[in-house]
DNA sequence: CCTCTTTGTGTAACCGGTTACATGTATACG
DNA sequence: CGTATACATGTAACCGGTTACACAAAGAGG
């Protein structure tokens, strides 16, 4: 491996001076750098970022902890986060946490241990002490607390939206999918429907979900249409959810959207390839990560920051799974 | 922070025997690892990877690099690679790389820079420089290159399976999506499947693709259709060019899988999802990314291994875009 | 021409661990 | 009982960078 020491005896001087040409810190004189530089490139020196990690107590790594990269919500999400760190020369440290506490917490405790400058979570615990004590900065992605740094989606607003556009396009009896209890953002968008539903008088049912796996959605789903057959409009927890209605519906022969209607929630990619397509409400992951990453980047490089909390409004998405008005 | 002196000085000892003690290295007494343990709980002690990696010249840290985790395809692998490496206390350095040359060799440098103690890459360069002079190791995935470690499914069986079937299934007049150039796996299913339709004598043409995206899919759909009306099966390069192929089938009134059949390659969540269900020949991606997973932590741990190259069978799964044979 | 400031460079401490080596004590064995 | 060996622990060098500090030379200002 080629050190700062190879480059120095290389140049003539000393370890000091090197640092000074590489970090542009400092009085150079301008021979003595075109020296230094010269040794550099033809050493091909790169300065090893874990002796620089050590004596700065900070790498150029960040923390990215999802639930479940394999949820097709997620990959979005990422690569948006990646793409915005990418620019800036910030790497990830990639972990799964299955909403897991416990690897959440054992992640966030290495992350620590390879002195991280900050951490991107999609958490359903954010107020535990593991986050609260942290010291580097945190962006909460897909999931709020109090006035701690965040960027979310108007998780209520689209659950009203939801049920708004059920009601315009006709449904009578609608059914609302209730997200898994520990999932804030499911809870919210799932108040936001029931909010419209009760202003609207009319009658509705729940049916609860455990989690965001396909084949839960799928039980869910039988259980739906076999608990109230007489549904006529749904309102998933999100596409996976809406994507196994879909299946059973079409299953028991009824009729997607004439005799019911079915409206999801993210607009994952799969959504507008399924068929009938399926009518959703759109969260902007990709930009969500992104912003998550530009939050983030300011966060730790101290730049005053104006807003933390970042909400990013949902808009309906008409496909085919909704009945056309006009 | 807490640091390894703290612990000493809390437990009456020095640091090389608090060291010992968390290492489970050398001779220490029984009532000393007591103290040193106690001290270690009372304080919250974790050492600083840092600081290790700089002394060892290696971390727990690997590096994973794929073209993009946006593409369905990816996350099954990387959640089979995050899986088995979380197993043995390893972290990934995640990438995406566009398949673009430069931001592969630029995150293989940062890679090394960080001291990753092995590298699972997905790319089509494994070839250059950058790799062949990397002195760890490297595992590729879903790529080959000589006897170099790699996990990859035999691509031209499943190119011979998609052909055979189509034709035992009464496909005529055979169009092969030839996927993009420099993706090896792409070119290997493609040149199985000519061999089966050359051996059959029956005439085929053939569409190429310049990438996975779903929006060249999509043109590239609608060429095949314009150029080659009668087509009558269409073997697509992955799942993604199979289901726009399908949609634009939809899209033109053919009937599938009677007047059209279409067999994909891959085998994403998506597939079996769509309306009809994808018929495809099916590639184990998880079980291929833990097995990668495996493979490096192998190579990592010096124990020899036995087979470096580790080819996945493939499958056809049946499906609604091809019709029943008995 | 003298003093003050700016420029330029090197020496060595430091970051937080690991480990080679030295040293001392306890136990084993002839 | 003397010596070889196992056990126990501490001191200090080391990993590869960064930077505080010391020092010298050059330029500026009166």
């Amino acid at each position: 491996m080629v050190t700062i020491k190879d480059v120095a005896n290389m140049a003539g001087v000393s370890v000091a001076t090197v640092s000074r040409v590489i970090n542009e810190t400092g009085y150079v004189h301008a021979d003595t750098r075109k020296k230094v530089e010269s040794a550099v490139q033809q050493l091909n020196f790169k300065p090893n970022e874990v002796a620089r990690s050590l004596y700065k107590r900070k790498s150029r790594l960040i923390g990215l902890l999802l639930p479940d990269i394999t949820n097709p919500y997620f990959p979005q999400l990422a690569r948006g986060v990646e793409d915005r760190m990418q620019e800036n020369d910030f790497r990830l440290i990639f972990g799964n946490s299955d909403e897991n506490k416990q690897k959440e917490m054992d992640y966030i405790q290495t992350f620590i241990q390879n002195n991280v400058v900050g951490v991107i979570s999609s958490t359903n615990y954010p107020d535990t002490d593991t986050y609260l004590k942290l010291k580097i900065p945190v962006v909460f992605l897909d999931r709020t607390l109090g006035d701690s740094p965040s960027v979310y989606s108007d998780g209520r607003e689209g659950g009203r939206l939801a049920a708004q556009e059920m009601l315009a396009r006709g449904s009578k009896r609608i059914t609302i999918m209730q997200g898994p209890a520990h999932i804030r953002p499911a809870q919210d968008r799932f108040q936001g429907a029931i909010e419209v539903l009760e202003e609207s008088g009319l009658p509705y049912h729940i049916i609860r979900t455990s989690s965001f796996s396909f084949h839960d959605a799928e039980s869910s789903a039988k259980e739906l249409f076999h608990k109230y057959a007489g549904t006529d409009g749904i309102i998933a927890s999100n596409d996976i959810a809406a994507t196994a209605v879909l299946h059973e519906a079409l299953r028991l022969g009824l009729k997607v959207p004439d005799e019911v209607q079915i409206i999801g929630f993210d607009d994952i990619p799969l959504s507008r390839l399924l068929s009938p397509s399926l009518s959703t409400i759109r969260q902007p992951s990709y930009e969500m990560g992104r912003e998550a990453a530009n939050l983030l980047i300011q966060l730790i490089e101290q730049t005053n920051v104006a807003n933390k909390n970042i909400q990013f409004p949902v808009q309906f998405v008409e496909r085919d799974t909704t009945r056309k008005v006009d």
